[in-house]
DNA sequence: GAGGCTATTACACGTTCATGACATGGCGCG
DNA sequence: CGCGCCATGTCATGAACGTGTAATAGCCTC
């Protein structure tokens, strides 16, 4: 019926939920870790990811956040946390839906079904903020219908940016995120390659409209 | 953000959820009963109906299936039965969730903003206190819906204040936390910063309505 | 009315960011 | 195998902005 990606580390929760899965006729792949997950989901086209919040290394929010800045798959958030905290938490990460543990098959596939006729309808991975397109499926980006084309570094970091418009990233979420440094320190790493992406993007790098700075915090994507 | 049709029975829920989602600067509408929901619908434009079960008439089920017959809209399903036979049920009769009640109106809207993404742009989170809202994904603040420009400082010890409303934090509590010194000793710093934020964001700066003194504690903010 | 607490304003220093030049390193192409 | 280009990370500079301090004025309380 569908393709599912279960993250989850817990060995007896994931064989048992794959297995009630696959039961109603759904194709599931398994990962146990986030980095698995994500290395998964590259090659294995995914329709929905249903992903354990605690997670061996990195979370199931940062997860959540970065499969939100490379595709448009639905994510189901499970975890054995139900504080009113912990879902808005986990909704504003960019989750679907958020389910607290223990579930039912029954009901998380009755969820699973819900996020995903909720997705039907929206076949394009392409978003568009003003003149700019952002194509994820392809990877390309366009300015006012003129193709531009961008270096790897800079793509990803407006993919993730603009993968939450509005939400300021610090430099250092930045750096661990789609750097994959670990090292704190100061760095005006991000700063550079801000700039050379402004230079392709905006009309006027000075006064950036997609782009943003947020003094003393970080970075922005729109709105203007 | 976001047009919301409310229909249910129990005027004080309506009243409490239509308040507090219009605080969010949703714009609401109400209806009291399944009939009054599906006339209202076709001339109020809602991109998402909360529905309450347990209505007089015409049961939420039976309004769900018409509004689903009818139109695209995204239906938030709200029932105090939290059994998973239920959930799946309302689930299946073409709900995008299922919320069960009591529910914290944060929790709620974080749900409506889910169900929306799919279809919509992504609306940022916002506190809304009287005329004053705030955004914490963002960082931005507005009062009267004009956008106010606050420096960093100013804006962590608004964050910091704005999120305990009612609270007194003293001046030595602040700048640990908002200022992360910690060096004992007296200091007016928080003084003027309290000082420079209320010129921006109080519209009688002399009687603050949001940032108010305590003699002889510290800073709280509001009640209004 | 005195003492302590808070408001208000001004100014100079420090921090933060933009910008462009430069060094390094990987990759493809010849 | 070697050359060269492009992308990436680092650094130095300069400007803009915010911040902390201090000095003064106002207010509340006892």
């Amino acid at each position: 019926m569908a393709r599912v990606l279960l993250i989850e580390d817990d060995p007896n929760v994931r064989d048992a939920l794959a297995l009630a899965l696959k039961g109603r006729e759904h194709e599931v792949e398994s990962a146990a870790s986030g980095e698995e997950g994500l290395e998964r989901l590259a090659r294995f086209a995914a329709d929905v990811v249903v992903l354990d919040l605690m997670l061996p290394g990195i979370d199931g929010f940062e997860v959540c956040r970065r499969i939100r800045a490379a595709a448009s798959t639905s994510i189901v958030m499970l975890s054995a946390r139900g504080d009113d905290f912990d879902v808005v938490g986990g909704l504003e990460a960019g989750a679907d839906d958020y389910v607290v543990k223990p579930v039912r098959p029954q009901v998380l596939e009755a969820r699973i079904r819900a996020v995903l006729r909720r997705t039907d309808g929206v076949p394009s991975p392409v978003e568009s903020y003003g003149a700019l397109c952002v194509d994820r499926a392809s990877l390309t980006v366009s300015r006012s219908g003129r193709q531009v084309a961008l270096p790897p570094m800079e793509l990803r970091l407006l993919l993730y940016l603009s993968a939450a418009p509005g939400q300021v990233f610090s430099r250092q979420q930045l750096l661990e995120s789609v750097w994959e440094h670990d090292y704190l320190g100061d760095s005006r790493l991000v700063d550079a390659c801000v700039q050379r992406l402004r230079a392709k993007i905006e009309d006027v790098p000075a006064q950036p409209r997609y782009v943003q700075t947020v003094r003393g915090f970080g970075y922005r994507f729109g709105p203007v």
